[in-house]
DNA sequence: TATTGTTATACTCTATAACTATA
DNA sequence: TATAGTTATAGAGTATAACAATA
């Protein structure tokens, strides 16, 4: 089946603002933007704040392990984790069972970082999403989450 | 050769996903990557896209205006500028008013670029948001708009 | 003096690939 | 040989600030 299109040969090319995808990021950075900028004040980079929620989230995780669920090289994902080991939130063992993997977890420190940085998270959402009411929010993140569903997003937003 | 798993990582909720601005975040940088990837077959990336869009809405601009509307600076979007400058798709030529004033113009080329880009939007806007019906796609547009408009977020997103 | 556009510099983030130490 | 983690290097993108030309 074929798409109609209209041509008329006087319209300009379309505007930005046509695209949902245009919607879609305007929205996001402003979000994200703000929330890299209240991290930043804790002195915690977005991709820092993801990985220590997942080392909550998920025991016996490793460098690599935790790269491929951030979606990351294990380059990239090593010198995070020196960040969050130089500020003591985490720790690297080495394991039992084969001495060239790291098992790493959350310090004590750590744990008690967490609930202020999601405080923070909580804080931005509601600031920038107070202007929907509860109906509204849920009916976005039912929209994003069809999205996602269906096109088969999975990978963890780190910027 | 099976692999066995030494460690088998316990997962619980996490604290991401309670958030709109996570899924807000997931499905906008799938969005906007794949975008930049299409781009980037053509040897464009966002900014200039964006650049180029706003040259084809208002005539007359210079890169100071330029770079405030695009919320970037005057040594960012000069570099920009010589970009698609190389690639013969703007023009620069000095105001008459005033000698220190450049106005920016599409060549006859960007004149023709810019349609196909926009195919290339318009491709990737269908790709993503085709899981969501006609009316779907209103309300996540409306809605996202009403969080712009409340939040008076403006700024055109270039990454 | 102020402003426009350019440029020199530095910084952040990331990928690629070489390297080490294990296996 | 293969794999886990580290590191060396390079590239993209951007900001800051100094700069030359012009007002």
């Amino acid at each position: 089946m074929e798409t109609i299109r209209k041509h008329s040969p006087e319209s300009r090319p379309s505007a930005l603002d046509a695209h949902l995808g245009y919607w879609l990021r305007l929205v996001s950075n402003e979000v994200s933007h703000a929330f890299e900028r209240a991290l930043r004040k804790r002195d915690i980079s977005v991709a820092e704040w993801v990985a220590l929620n997942q080392l909550a989230t998920a025991t016996g995780l490793t460098p690599a392990t935790l790269a491929a669920a951030m979606g990351m090289t294990r380059g990239a994902i090593s010198k995070i984790l020196d960040k969050l080991s130089a500020k003591q939130l985490i720790a690297r063992s080495v394991s039992a069972l084969d001495n060239r993997v790291q098992i790493l977890s959350l310090t004590t420190q750590g744990r008690r970082m967490l609930p202020q940085l999601t405080h923070i998270a909580d804080g931005n959402d509601a600031l920038f999403f107070a202007a929907l009411s509860a109906v509204e929010q849920a009916a976005l993140r039912n929209l994003l989450r069809k999205v996602a569903r269906t096109g088969q997003i999975v990978r963890i937003p780190v910027e």
